[in-house]
DNA sequence: ATCAAACCCCAAAGCGCTTTGGATGACTGT
DNA sequence: ACAGTCATCCAAAGCGCTTTGGGGTTTGAT
């Protein structure tokens, strides 16, 4: 069923047909119910590509997730953060059109997008630092918000990011409050701007306590169960250990447990853990009581609201670029405790 | 850069310019050779949406993805999956729309998508038992590719899987030879097709053995690390508790491990696991030598070849579905070993 | 020289929609 | 009774592409 075939059923023009069912004032009510009733019953919605056409709009948002080139991993939390941005796409009418590529094509994947006209605006994600995407996307005049921030300092542009730098600050400063000294770092990869802003929160807070940054205590790599494990177990099997550490991820977090375990420690006794949690839906921190103390801040909330955020800044150009900072929460689970006592100074 | 502009710049008609960029034998090698210069120096793509009106094909393919009503999960599988279709797709000049939708919507979506001439087919991800997906889709005459399978016997439809009974079986088999027992079985929810058939597998292994199914020994639950974590510390606690575990996925056999070390117990020797492993890119199963013993297929790959499927049914109607079956393959890692022997058998 | 077959190319219609620029009555107020 | 408003509706153009149905120019053979 298409719009002519529509109309003609019921005896009116196309453009009496289409003023209807787009809520333009011009036809009475009467017609618009008759209109939309025949719309139900024969099942009729327009054609997007249509649509787009005739309005020189795409309907569209594109998602370009960089596959890494060296691991080829895609972004765990991407899962989670589209489901939100989804949320707010079908209450808009809008579609997402999803790209998965290897970080080296992206560029030609963007100016392809644009040249094509297959989609209004696009979510960056995965934003390394000063990231060139923001500068190429300026350049294309495509609408974008990036997910996290890009560190560029130039112009303006849209994104809502996690407050990284504070929560993993508080993280710490709590560690701090439990008598814990020695604290490690278990962080992603810090050439991506949440790892690198994560790593300036955990070290100001070492600064404010007047303890001094250690190298064997700051790990980075691609978030995996295994880094973490590794990580923990060199870690622990230093001289002096860290009593407590602070993981970027839930999945490496398992990993830091493991190795915990292995040696016969306890978490939330001997070593404390605290991990960011990004409510991922496949990953729960734990059922009732949460397994590991965490920052938490849910990607998917954030993917609704900067899908939000970005079709407002399509819908209104001249606006200048929103962004967000979204705080994240310090829940506190069985995985930290006070700081052991050295065995040295018991007495 | 539209094509009208394109030939008045070349000085040739739109006709021949778009027949040079397609491929149209009509046109002389040296014409084409200037229109693609052309085209590749004004940085020319044709507008997917002006095209796909022309063609009646919208170069489009749905993804929808049911959130359950219940846990709002998305499947922890849907990441890789559509980074491997999205492969396929990209070579093959398709793009991909997602939709993410509480399972209560998805009849309207498919309904959506059709009606809006959208896509060219979509894909079915997580059929259950009986899916009735695949009688709506085949109703409305949308093409369709399901991974997994639904169940349902009336007529064809193109499918993917993987061989879950078979690895399954294979996998109980692999534990009797290591001489357990009393093997249990950490699955997911049984109304979804992959999980009841993991469990014939299971109970057709026991079987095989002469050992009668317990239902003690077999829990199903939404696939969390909790889950695996409640579900093996009940089983350990009981008389006769099992000597082994096969799990559904990797992150509920973390959370067996994490059952069976809170136990003091050791994993590989007590208790031997084994979990299926999907491959994820966010989940690797250990470094260098793998951690859990898996039957392990990846799910990227499933992505990729259902996605051609999908792509070849569009392009050849008449041809029968296609179906295939991939085998999952068992690797050894070090969370299986021998049975213990009972202690009173000790002498 | 003539004709047909290749070979290249083009004008125009059409895909399904929105939107511009009227047209047609029915209603006002005087 | 008459112009001026409204309230409704419509025909047709146009979005950027593909594709149909030709139409000139060369060739090669007669």
């Amino acid at each position: 069923m298409n719009l002519k075939e529509l109309s003609q059923n019921l005896g009116l023009s196309q453009t009496t047909v289409s003023r209807a069912l787009n809520g333009y004032p011009e036809v009475s009510i009467s017609t618009r119910r008759r209109v939309e009733a025949a719309a139900r019953t024969f099942n009729y919605s327009p054609s997007t590509r249509a649509k787009g056409l005739a309005t020189g709009k795409a309907l569209a948002i594109g998602h370009v997730i960089p596959l890494s080139s060296r691991h080829e991993m895609v972004n765990p939390v991407f899962g989670d953060f589209v489901a939100g941005a989804g949320e707010t796409y079908s209450r808009n009418g809008y579609e997402m059109i999803l790209s998965i590529v290897p970080d080296s094509d992206e560029r030609r994947i963007y100016e392809g997008l644009k040249s094509r006209r297959a989609v209004d605006g696009v979510i960056v994600h995965g934003p390394v630092m000063n990231d060139p995407r923001v500068k190429l996307l300026k350049e294309l005049g495509l609408p974008f918000a990036v997910h996290g921030r890009a560190c560029v300092n130039d112009s303006p542009y849209v994104w809502l990011d996690m407050n990284n730098r504070e929560a993993f600050q508080t993280a710490t400063d709590y560690l701090f409050d439990l008598g814990h000294r020695r604290i490690a770092l278990v962080n992603g990869l810090e050439f991506m701007d949440f790892a690198h802003r994560r790593r300036e929160g955990y070290t100001a807070s070492l600064c404010d306590h007047g303890v001094t940054v250690d190298a064997q205590l700051m790990r980075s790599g691609e978030m995996t169960e295994d880094f973490g494990y590794l990580s923990a177990r060199e870690m622990l099997a230093l001289d002096d250990a860290p009593t407590a550490m602070i993981c970027s991820s839930m999945i490496s977090a398992l990993g830091v447990r493991r190795a915990i375990e292995e040696k016969g420690l306890v978490m939330g006794k001997d070593v404390s853990v605290i991990s960011h949690d990004d409510v991922l839906s496949y990953l729960q921190n734990g059922g009732e009581t949460p397994i590991f103390t965490a920052t938490r801040s849910s990607v998917r909330e954030a993917g609704r609201q900067l899908a939000q955020m970005l079709l407002d800044a399509i819908a209104y150009p001249t606006l200048a670029p929103q962004t967000k900072l979204l705080e994240a929460e310090l829940v506190v689970g069985s995985s930290t405790g006070p700081a052991p006592r050295p065995a040295f100074r018991k007495d």
